[in-house]
DNA sequence: AAAATAAGAGAACATCAAGAGAACAAATCG
DNA sequence: CGATTTGTTCTCTTGATGTTCTCTTATTTT
């Protein structure tokens, strides 16, 4: 996404201050120091840098942390790993990241996993491929889900679910469906994007 | 399309300027730039350079934000539309583009394409997706490639040569595989890469 | 000479970037 | 716990900027 010439401005400032603080500084402080009265116009500002990968997202925090980080060049995803019967997701502080075109993702915070396995090989997603997903713990009922069961074990599934009962459904003649309790299934994201290489 | 002596003087100054521009410019900016008093007859001429594919179109952007790139922007590719039972591929001059990570393209000229139908659903290639395909005229066997069947009509198929006969195979069991003789078939492209969006 | 085309001027209009400021919610602090 | 700080969301306003239009002029084509 391409920034406007404000966000630029902010953004180089960001950059070359970057040393000068202490602490991450405060929307507030920010404010003052780029001659701005309203909190709100920074933030819309600040917003569209996260978005575009420049700034990093301070989720909840509050108070003293703040923007920082930028590094990451524009439209790419941070990229977790590979999932199949893996382990929990962990987003490593430091993680790899892999460069998205803007079509196979939202405007929602998204991340990228490779595919091991062939349990859903029957919906066009095989071994090895890349899957741009979007974080989020809520999903329509047949929408590809990257699910947490039981705090234990990953997967990638399509997701049915009913009152009191949650299917995770395989795109695999060879495999059956899974049925939980709605306790132990724990959405960590949907399905946007996938990618080949075929090399 | 051909371009007019004006259009191509103002190509050829944006292209002499690109990077003195630290934003991108305003209509404005480059009136004055270019000795020109109305913003209206700038617009014209940026319309047919946007239109003949030398500039970036400005989807509703506004402030600030102004053309800049010719030359396209870095990853991007041209689109040159659908492929299925279609007609042999041309590259029109002002193509689309469609941006594409690097890892799911190679060093040499490359293109995108669309798919229409389910002929190679069983290796996980969907009605809809976009296939990245590299551009040349020969191909190993076993890959899966952009084939002009007679002049007529292109396919995308997985490739068997030998000497004598040339076979295109679907990879959909309820399609039979296509045997021609090796003059009946031009390859114009090798698949490496392919990409989703689910929305 | 008449018609078509290219080029420009300038006005009117539509839309967007940017900021202000209020109200709210959530984290932190005392 | 309550008060305060801080981030978030919202509406409103303003000016800048892109877009569309008509009109004029010069040049080329028929």
């Amino acid at each position: 996404m391409r920034l406007t010439t404000r966000q630029q401005e902010i953004l180089d400032f960001l950059r070359q201050n970057e040393a000068g603080f202490d602490h991450p500084p405060t929307l507030d402080q920010l404010c003052a120091l780029l001659g701005l009265r309203s909190r709100g116009s920074l933030h819309k500002h600040l917003q569209a840098l996260i978005k575009a990968g420049f700034v990093e997202p301070l989720e909840g925090r509050h108070r003293g942390i703040r923007l920082a980080a930028e590094g990451f060049a524009a439209d790419s995803l941070p990229f977790l790993g590979r999932i199949a019967a893996g382990r929990p997701l962990e987003a490593p502080p430091q993680s790899e990241t892999i460069q998205v075109p803007p079509r196979l993702r939202t405007d929602k915070p998204c991340y990228v996993l490779q595919v091991r396995g062939d349990s859903m090989c029957e919906a066009g997603i095989l071994d090895g491929d890349y899957v741009v997903i979007e974080h989020r713990q809520t999903a329509h009922n047949g929408e590809i889900v990257v699910a947490l069961i039981r705090g234990e074990e990953t997967t990638l599934k399509r997701i049915a679910q009913e009152p009191g009962l949650v299917t995770l459904v395989p795109a695999n003649r060879a495999l059956e469906p899974l049925r939980f309790e709605p306790g132990e299934v724990e959405i960590q994201g949907v399905l946007v994007g996938q990618m080949r290489a075929y090399r």
